[in-house]
DNA sequence: TAGTGGTCTAGACCACCTT
DNA sequence: AGGTGGTCTAGACCACTAG
């Protein structure tokens, strides 16, 4: 081992030519050493990448190979790129934040930007299903956290979120959480979403949760029960958001 | 006009050599050929294109431009390639119909085949409501379909179904409807799905509903409307759902 | 062995942005 | 003017499937 070289940490410390290996394709290789530079936060959210040519000339392969995999990582919301300017790490923007993680749409056509209200905010060890949805370790503590949501003045959905204490140290100490919660997770925690997994379902309003929508107990309420997770699908967020849809939808395209 | 070909038509009459165009890929432009000849049938489900290098020496472009365009197709979903065979037309298998266009999930992990009683079947005009879904003329005629849906022996579906009559000519005689409808759309009228829209929300059980479905009225049932449409874009078919979400859940990736 | 799609390269030119 | 990504080409070689 006379190398100071590795080509598998992502880091930039000259790493050997990437070989063709029986069935890796180098753009499948190129793609892993990005991931991972994007994992360990060497190329930052927001920060340009070096252009194409200077990546093909550092991984010895050619400009094709390395635009194919940067290509399959626009596709995935990781990398965003601008004729003329670069390629950039994506952020999570209030855009993104719309279109891709907030599926609740007016039957009216108007796409509304809800308003978020802290209730309570909690620092406890793990309930059992949030281990199991979190894939925590027995003994681990989560930020538990309640908000209400309006949509147009109206409130809409109450929520409830737990994210695993460890990475978020702070969080909790009762401090305002801006509305857009996966750019904080981001800004603050350097902790990036990179896709969520929902299950929908339809349950009855309890109570409290009637109370707070201004709506009958026992109204029909649909159920999102989200786990997001960040780029190498470590769970970050367990959300459950019970929504009135008298005058809102959930959307999703299929096919 | 001395010239008997037409580029635009996506026939095979030997089609003028494709010009590159200001703001028009020529990819997007064997694209758009490619998609023509899926819409009019001069390409058929299941069967296989020409390969690369025959449609480039057609179109006058490079295998590379035509792989470019047949790609971004395999992505939606209207093709399928198959190493060192060649490139087919998709069909609605039982896969699809599962994996694309079914996405209720049993809770205890088992993805579940439906198995469907259709309970009755009419000829009618269609309703406001109905000519707004499937973009319909004044005075066109629907066929409306009732069914009940199982997963594991257990009723879990109330379903409405909703076709333009011009589409469907024939339809609704007591015929018994097949289980996947898509691929019958597709072998029987040659219409084939290629995507869909879906809102969800929450509602209370209707009586009848509740009877067939084996539970209390007023219990809370995911809806889903989904309305179909064709590669260009033409709706099939508009489909209310109501679930019993007590043992599945309706699931969705996002990001 | 021949034909297909899959990978990879090298180079040309274009469109857009910055300086 | 120079750099970036975007398009397009041409050709080589590989992997898989078929007759």
């Amino acid at each position: 081992m006379t190398s100071k070289s590795k080509t598998s940490n992502g880091k930039a410390s000259k790493p050997d030519k990437l070989k063709r290996a029986p069935g890796k394709p180098l753009y499948d290789q190129v793609g892993e050493i990005a991931r991972k530079r994007l994992i360990n936060n060497y190329w930052k959210p927001g920060e340009i990448l070096p252009s194409e040519f200077t990546l093909a000339a550092e991984l010895s392969v050619s400009q094709g190979t390395v635009r194919k995999a940067l290509n399959h990582m626009v596709t995935e919301n990781l990398l965003e790129r601008r004729q003329g300017k670069g390629t950039f790490v994506s952020e999570h923007t209030e855009r993104r934040a719309l279109f891709l993680y907030f599926n609740l749409k007016s039957k009216d056509g108007e796409q509304a930007m809800p308003f978020s209200r802290t209730l309570a905010c909690e620092l406890r060890p793990a309930t059992e299903i949030e281990r199991t949805k979190l894939k925590l370790e027995h003994g681990a503590g989560v930020v538990a956290m309640h908000r209400v949501r309006e949509l147009q003045g109206r409130p809409v959905i109450v929520e409830r979120l737990t994210l695993p204490q460890e990475l978020f140290p702070g969080l909790g100490s009762g401090l305002e959480l801006p509305e857009n919660l996966y750019r904080f997770y981001q800004a603050e925690y350097g902790i990036t979403v990179a896709k969520a997994s929902e299950q929908v379902s339809a349950v009855a309003a309890e109570a409290l949760e009637a109370q707070f929508l201004g709506i009958m107990p026992e109204t029909p309420l649909l159920e999102i029960d989200r786990v997001a997770v960040t780029i190498d699908s470590r769970p970050v967020e367990w959300r459950v958001s019970r929504c009135s849809t008298s005058h809102h939808t959930y959307v999703a395209e299929r096919g």
